[in-house]
DNA sequence: GGGCGTCGGGAAAACGTTATCCCAAACCCG
DNA sequence: CGGGTTTGGGATAACGTTTTCCCGACGCCC
C-alpha cells in the first residue's frame, strides 16, 4: 500500500527499446529530426509496455518553456469568473495546456503578491480577470507595482492577457462595456423608465466605470437622467448590490424607478433586497443587470441584463495570448440586450 | 519589446553574492543545513537585488516532487464545483500548493483521458470531484480503467481524494447525502406533504444515488411514499431538471406535491419549469434541492435546501490529502436542512 | 572511384534546481 | 594539548528531459 514505484522514465524506455535517450526522446516528442521508422516503433512499443508518460516539469526545465497558463481570478465562486474560467480551460485543453488558477479575493495586495508567487511557476501566459487595470488614471501603488510586475514579465517572454477591462497598453479579451450599457440605457428609455439609481463598484474597477458611464450616455439619449447621488457605490458582490439597494430603499426611494446593477450578481442581491424590503421587484421597482451569468433568467422576474458570452471571453483571452497575430479574437466581443420581466414596459 | 530577459537562475545569485551554488539553495530555501547569517545575507540581498524568483518546475524536478494539485471537476461553471473548487484553491494558497483545474464536461471517457494525461503532471495531490466512484456495483469499463489508473497513480506515491461521493476504497472528503436527504424528506413530511417526484441523475451517480435513498427512507418515516414512476432520470444540470419537470407537468402532475431535485441546480431548473408551464412553484408545487447553492436564496420562492459547506468540502478535501493522520477532515461535513418558502406548510 | 553532401544514431552538454559528499576549520573534553 | 566530533562551505552528482555536436554510413555526381 505504501509503494513507491517511480513512474518509468525516458531512460527506461531507451533502455528497454536498445536505444538511445536522444532516440527515445526524438520518437516520442516531436523533433526536427527525423527517425528510423523501425526504432521509432521499438520506442513507442517499449513506451507502451513500461506505460511511459513523459514528465511536463522536465521537459519544461529542458525546453525553458513551460505549458502552463495562470488564470487570476477575483473570486472562484463568482459565476462571471467561472464561466470565463471555464472557457479558459475549454481552449486552453484543446492546446494541451495546463491551467492554473488562483483567487485575489478581490484584494488588489493580494493580487499582487500572487502575481508575484505566479512568476515561480514560468507560465506561459497569465490571464488576469477582474483585475484593476494599470497605468492610466489615478492608480494606486498596488497598481503600479502590479503593472511593473507584468512588464518584468513580459519582458522575460511571457504574455500577459486581461480579461473584461480595457487597457490600451496590453493585450485584452474585452467587450464594449461602454456601448453594451448604452445599449441597454436606450432600451430601457425606451420602455418608458426616466429615474433610475445605479449600483455599481468602486471607482478602480474599470469595468464597472465603463458601464456607468456607458449606461449614463444611454438614458441620456433617451430622455433619462441620472443623479450624482444615485450612483452607489458598492462591493461588486451579491451582497454589495442587496446591501446598496437595501439602504437605499430604507433611505427612501424617492422616485426611482429602475436599479441598473454593473453586474447580474450584484443585480441578483438587489431583486432580493427589494423583495426583502416588501416591495415586488419588477412591479413596483425594475432592475437591470448585465453579463447574463446563467441564473439571470431563472431568477424571478426574470433580470434583464446584457448578454455577455463569457465564456467566449475566456477562450478569446487564450488565443490573444498565443496567436501572433490576434485575429478576430482582439475584436471585442459581441454583446446583446436581453429585455426580461424585471423591467416590464412603463405605461 | 520583444526583449527575451531570461530571469535570474539561482547560479547568478551565487555569483553575484560570491558564494557556491550549494550555499545559495540552502540560503534561500529551507534546507536542513545551517548557513552562516552572514554568507546568508549577501544571498538575500543578490537575490533581491537580481529580482531571483526560484523555477518551481526545476526545483519539482530536483526534488521529485511537485507542488500542485490538480483538480478535475465536471463542469467549471457549475455553482457547485466552483464553490468546491474555491475551497480547494484557498487551503492550497495555504500551503503555498498550485492548483491545475480541468473540466471533464461529465463524460467519464473524458475523465479517463483527463487523469491519464495529468500524470504527466506529476502532482502530489489529486482531487476528483463529480467523479463516479470506481469498483463496486456495475462499474462500467471507463470506471473500471479510472480506478486502475488511480491506484497507479497512488501507487507512485501521489495522493488521491474524492469529494462529495462516498467510496470506502479511497479517501473521500464526504457529506452524509443519505443523512441529510433522509433529514429533508422527514422535514417535508413533516410539513405535511405526502406525494413526491424526484428529480435525480442517472443511476451511476453515487451522490445521487445516496441522495434519493436516503430521501426515500425520510419521507417513508414520515408516512409519505415515492413511486418508481415518480423517480425521474435526467442529466444532473439545470437543464436537465427544467426538461424532466417540464415533461411531468405535461404528462400530468398526477398529485405529486413537490419536486425533490437532488442538487440545487437542477432544482432551480424546475422552479423555471413549473413557472414556464403556468404554475406557481411554492402554491401550486412545491420544489425542495440539496446543496445550498449561493443563488438557492436569491431565486423564488427561496428554495428549501439541505446546506452542505462545498467551500469546506474542498478546503478538507485537500487536508485529507496532505495530512497524514486525517483528524476531524475525514468525518462527514455537517448538512442542514433549510426551510424555505418553496416548500411552504401543507396545512 | 573519389570527394562530398545528407541522413540519422549516440554521446554528452545543457536546463535550474537539490542533495550528497568531501574536507578544512573550529570546538569540546579530558 | 591532542584526538574526536561537530560545523558549514564548496564541488559535484543527481533529477528527467531536450538539444547540440560528432561521426560513421550512405548515396550521388562527375
Amino acid at each position: 500500500m505504501i509503494g513507491s514505484r517511480t513512474p518509468a522514465t525516458l531512460h527506461d524506455v531507451a533502455r528497454e527499446a536498445g536505444v538511445s535517450l536522444a532516440t527515445a526522446s526524438r520518437s516520442l516528442n516531436g523533433s526536427t529530426r527525423k527517425v528510423n521508422e523501425e526504432y521509432r516503433q521499438r520506442v513507442l512499443d517499449a513506451a507502451e509496455r513500461l506505460g511511459y508518460t513523459p514528465n511536463l516539469q522536465a521537459q519544461a526545465v529542458a525546453r525553458g518553456t513551460s505549458s502552463t497558463v495562470a488564470l487570476v481570478v477575483a473570486d472562484i465562486a463568482d459565476p462571471y469568473f467561472s464561466s470565463i474560467a471555464a472557457g479558459v480551460v475549454a481552449e486552453a485543453d484543446r492546446e494541451h495546456l495546463i491551467v492554473t488558477m488562483t483567487a485575489t479575493d478581490r484584494d488588489p495586495d493580494r493580487e499582487l503578491d500572487i502575481v508575484r508567487q505566479l512568476r515561480a511557476q514560468r507560465p506561459r501566459v497569465l490571464v488576469l480577470a477582474g483585475s484593476r487595470p494599470g497605468p492610466d488614471g489615478a492608480a494606486s501603488p498596488a497598481q503600479l507595482a502590479l503593472d511593473a510586475e507584468l512588464d518584468a514579465y513580459e519582458l522575460s517572454g511571457g504574455r500577459v492577457v486581461l480579461v473584461g477591462g480595457e487597457d490600451a497598453s496590453r493585450r485584452t479579451a474585452t467587450l464594449d462595456n461602454f456601448a453594451g450599457a448604452a445599449a441597454l440605457g436606450r432600451a430601457l428609455a425606451g420602455l418608458g423608465y426616466r429615474r433610475f439609481a445605479v449600483v455599481t463598484g468602486d471607482e478602480g474597477l474599470r469595468t464597472a466605470e465603463d458601464r456607468l458611464a456607458g449606461f449614463r450616455a444611454g438614458i441620456l439619449e433617451g430622455g433619462g437622467g441620472l443623479a450624482d447621488t444615485d450612483v452607489l457605490r458598492t462591493p461588486f458582490t451579491r451582497d454589495g448590490g442587496y446591501a446598496a439597494v437595501r439602504d437605499r430603499i430604507a433611505a427612501g426611494l424617492d422616485g426611482v424607478e429602475l436599479f441598473f446593477a454593473t453586474n447580474d450578481v450584484m443585480a441578483v442581491g438587489a431583486l432580493s433586497a427589494i423583495r426583502d424590503a416588501g416591495l415586488a421587484p419588477g412591479a413596483d421597482v425594475a432592475v437591470a443587470g448585465f453579463d447574463d451569468i446563467p441564473v439571470a433568467s431563472d431568477v424571478t422576474p426574470p433580470l434583464t441584463t446584457v448578454r455577455v458570452p463569457l465564456a467566449e471571453l475566456g477562450r478569446r483571452a487564450l488565443r490573444l495570448a498565443l496567436d501572433e497575430d490576434a485575429g478576430d479574437a482582439a475584436t471585442p466581443v459581441t454583446t446583446e440586450v436581453v429585455l426580461r420581466a424585471s423591467t416590464p414596459p412603463r405605461g
